[in-house]
DNA sequence: AGATTTTATGTTTAAAGAGACAAAAACACA
DNA sequence: TGTGTTTTTGTCTCTTTAAACATAAAATCT
């Protein structure tokens, strides 16, 4: 079936998420060619020869979506020799959750936010690419607050605690949840508040580094108690 | 430097590591080609055409090392541009724990056991490589109790608490670790004591399924108390 | 028999975490 | 001013976890 002489090609496909409409959305671009041609497919391309491949992930995204300057973290790397169905082609997959404010998407037909809970049909093995990412931003969001990558810069407990329920699938007790989270190292009350336009005004917070893009900001450790 | 046209290679490495006299090693073989000929390097090679990167992990171990029939999970995908001196090589990276009993190392100068602690000069990055695997056994094995893979079939407490520490690199206290590693899923206190031949012999226990060589042996979880 | 070494075992304390639950304050709007 | 909606806050209980710690039993060796 394949001719073993010949050499495999590589890709980087990103994963990008953001909140959105009060639902969990991933980043798609239209297929302009076969294979899939008109169906929908995460940002993708071809891997360099003089680049890493965190670099390569960077470069195809802002090609495909203007979307740059984020931290993008390697996933997994999928080589099943079906997965593409003309040439071999093994891809290494890497994911970001973003603020949709944050970035500016080309406005196109050919560029758009999907609910990862309404998928279009998607082109190679790029929904088990996608399922994979919920499952592992999941397991982060157990370990440290990454929600606030998908935050505004300000923003409530509220807003806050929608975005865990709207990862986790599941809804939260407002008290605990407040609890817990005012632990959070870095996190900071602001004598600021929303003006929401009715009812009573929430407070904002913000974290520390918030506007870093640090590399590791999805690392942010909870506070050990001295 | 490179040319942006021609192809990338693509090889999957393998750490594997196993206890054996009282330290924690890894498989090394001595390289026979250049580049790095003479030096010390983890099991790996091309992956073909038609296999898929499980399978080409498991592949290459077994030509290399005559290891086979293990759980290798995928460890991280390594693709810096000058990672390989002479080409571009991106190389999907595997790690598994074995015991060094289950195991038929071809029996050759080439290939050999080395204590982490103690790394002899390695090819490429495999330093790196081998750092980030010690990083991953430390995550797991503080969720599930992934030790059992390294041990006989049947073994005493103190033998698992000391792959514990040697993991971990630190002790542990005695009562406490056997008070939580009894209440472990799947656990089986036997009726048979070690021969050890002198002082006093120690129970054994064994896990079920310990020899089924599970996919996702890997992810046995803590029972939950009812 | 006595010395030595290894196995085996339980309690207490403190700290942290999970879950359940209700009432008052701030604002908008009519 | 009154109604409606959203934010805000604390306590209690129960469970789990961590850490510290000492003695008796089973075997070997001399």
């Amino acid at each position: 079936m394949f001719k073993e002489t010949k050499t495999h090609e590589i890709t980087v496909d990103t994963v990008i998420l953001t909140l959105k409409n009060d639902s969990l959305q991933v980043l798609l671009v239209k297929r302009e060619n076969e294979p899939f041609k008109g169906k929908w497919a995460i940002p993708g391309g071809y891997v360099r020869m003089s680049e890493n491949l965190d670099d390569a992930a960077m470069r195809v995204l802002k090609e495909k979506t203007n979307v740059d300057n984020i931290y993008l973290e390697q996933l997994y790397t999928f080589g099943d020799p079906l997965r593409h169905p003309v040439a071999r082609v093994i891809t290494c997959a890497y994911f970001a959750l973003i603020r949709a404010e944050d970035v500016n998407v080309i406005s196109d037909e050919g560029v758009q936010w999907h609910s990862v809970n309404e998928l279009p049909a998607l082109a190679f093995d790029h929904k088990e690419i996608i399922q994979y990412s919920l499952k592992r931003t999941r397991e982060r969001l157990e370990l440290c607050p990454v929600a606030y990558q998908l935050l505004n810069e300000k923003f409530t407990l509220t807003e806050m605690q929608r975005a865990y329920e709207l990862i986790m699938g599941k809804s939260l007790d407002k008290r605990n949840f407040r609890k817990k989270v005012i632990q959070t190292e870095g996190l900071i009350e602001l004598n600021e508040f929303s003006k929401s336009g009715s009812k009573r005004p929430a407070r904002l917070y913000t974290f520390e580094n918030i506007r870093l893009n640090s590399k590791r900001a999805h690392f942010i450790k909870k506070e050990k108690k001295s």
